[in-house]
DNA sequence: CATGATACGGAAGCAAGATTCCGTTTGTCA
DNA sequence: TGACAAACGGAATCTTGCTTCCGTATCATG
C-alpha cells in the first residue's frame, strides 16, 4: 500500500484564490455595511474587483455570503459581552453590554437590518453566558430591575437597530441614555 | 351655452367598483397586517375575492395601494395622539400616547415594517402638534427628562416596531415599561 | 517552460412577482 | 328589456436580480 496516498486530502487552495476569497468578505462587509442587504450580487463583484463567478464558487448563494459576514460579527458580539463580564463595576458592565454592543451597529446597515429580521430567537451559549453573567450580577448588586431577563436584552437590540439604521449615531446616544436609565430599579 | 355640460364631471363610480374598492383595502389591511408588506397582490386579491387587475384599476401600484392603508393609519395614529392632549394628567398623557400608539402596532405587521423603512422623517403638523403638547406639558410638571424632545418620539416608535413584529405583546409590554420609566427625569 | 489542474469573467438562464391587456361580464339608464 | 359604458378576471408580459455555465486565463509543478 502507497501510505501517503490519502484520498480525501484536496490539495491545497491556489494562492490567488485564497487572496479573492477575502477580497470578496472585505468587499461584501463594507458593501453591505453602507449600503444594506440588498446590495446586489454585481455591486459586491465589481467591490471586490471580481466576476460574480467568482462569488459564487466561494460562497452558494447570496444568503451564504451573508452568513459568513454574520459569522465574523457575532465572534465581536461575542468579545463585547465578554468583556463587560470582565468590568468589575456591576453596573458600568450593563452600560459597557449596550453601548458597546450598539457601537458594532453603528456602521453596519445591513447588520441592522439582519437583526430587525425574525432571526434564530436563541442566541449562542458562548453569548448568552456572559451575557446572563452581566445581568445577574447587576441585579445581585441592585443596580439593574429585576424584571429584565436575558430575553429582553436581544429585544433592545433588536430595537436599537432599527433607531441605528435610519438615525445614526445621535438617534442611539439618545435612546440609550433612556433605555439606560429605565433598566435602574424604580 | 349649455350650462350643464361639465366636462370635469366623470359620472359617479358604478357601486359594484365603489363595493369593489372597499374590499380591497380591507383585504389589503388584513393580509398586510397579517403577513407582511411582502405580501404579493395576488395574495390580497384572492383575500378581497377579485382579480389582480381590479386592484389595479383602483390603485397604479402595489406601492400605491400601501400609501392608502398609511393614510388610514396615521388617521388613527392622529386620534390616539390628539386624546393623549386631552389627558388632565401630564404623566399619564405620556403613557398614554406610547401605549395607545404601540396598541395600534400590534396587529399590524406591515405598517411595523414600514416604520423601520426609511421614510419621511417629518410627521404631518397634526400628529406634531398634539405630540409636542404632550411632551412640553410633561416637562412643565417635572415629570418628563427634558433632554426629550419630538424627534425623539419616532426614534421610540421605530424601536418598538421592531420589537413588537418580533416579540409581539409581551416583548412590547417588558420595552415600553423600561423606556417608560426612563423618560421620567433622572 | 510545458502541461494539467484551478480559477476566472461575465453573458445567458431562470424565477418570482409586479403590471398590463383584452376578451368577457355586469351595472345603469332609457 | 336592449344598448352601451364601466368593470372584471386572469393569462401573458416585463423587470429585476440571483445563479449557472463554459470558453479563456492563470497558477503550480516537474
Amino acid at each position: 500500500m502507497a501510505p501517503n496516498v490519502d484520498v480525501t486530502a484536496p490539495r491545497p487552495q491556489r494562492a490567488d484564490a485564497r487572496r479573492n476569497r477575502e477580497r470578496i468578505l472585505k468587499a461584501a462587509a463594507k458593501e453591505i455595511g453602507a449600503r444594506g442587504l440588498d446590495v446586489q450580487m454585481e455591486d459586491i463583484a465589481r467591490a471586490a474587483g471580481v466576476g460574480v463567478g467568482t462569488i459564487y464558487r466561494n460562497f452558494p448563494t447570496k444568503q451564504a455570503l451573508q452568513e459568513a459576514l454574520w459569522d465574523e460579527k457575532r465572534r465581536r458580539v461575542i468579545d463585547v459581552a465578554e468583556r463587560a463580564a470582565l468590568n468589575p463595576d456591576p453596573w458600568g458592565a450593563v452600560e459597557q453590554l449596550f453601548t458597546e454592543g450598539t457601537d458594532l451597529q453603528l456602521d453596519d446597515l445591513g447588520w441592522c437590518q439582519a437583526l430587525g429580521l425574525p432571526g434564530p430567537q436563541e442566541p449562542p451559549a458562548e453569548l448568552r453566558d456572559p451575557t446572563t453573567k452581566v445581568l445577574e450580577r447587576a441585579k445581585q448588586a441592585g443596580v439593574l430591575r429585576s424584571d429584565f431577563g436575558i430575553e429582553d436584552v436581544g429585544s433592545v437590540f433588536g430595537a436599537m437597530s432599527t433607531v441605528v439604521s435610519s438615525g445614526g449615531r445621535a438617534a442611539r446616544d439618545s435612546l440609550l441614555k433612556v433605555i439606560l436609565d429605565g433598566l435602574r430599579p424604580r
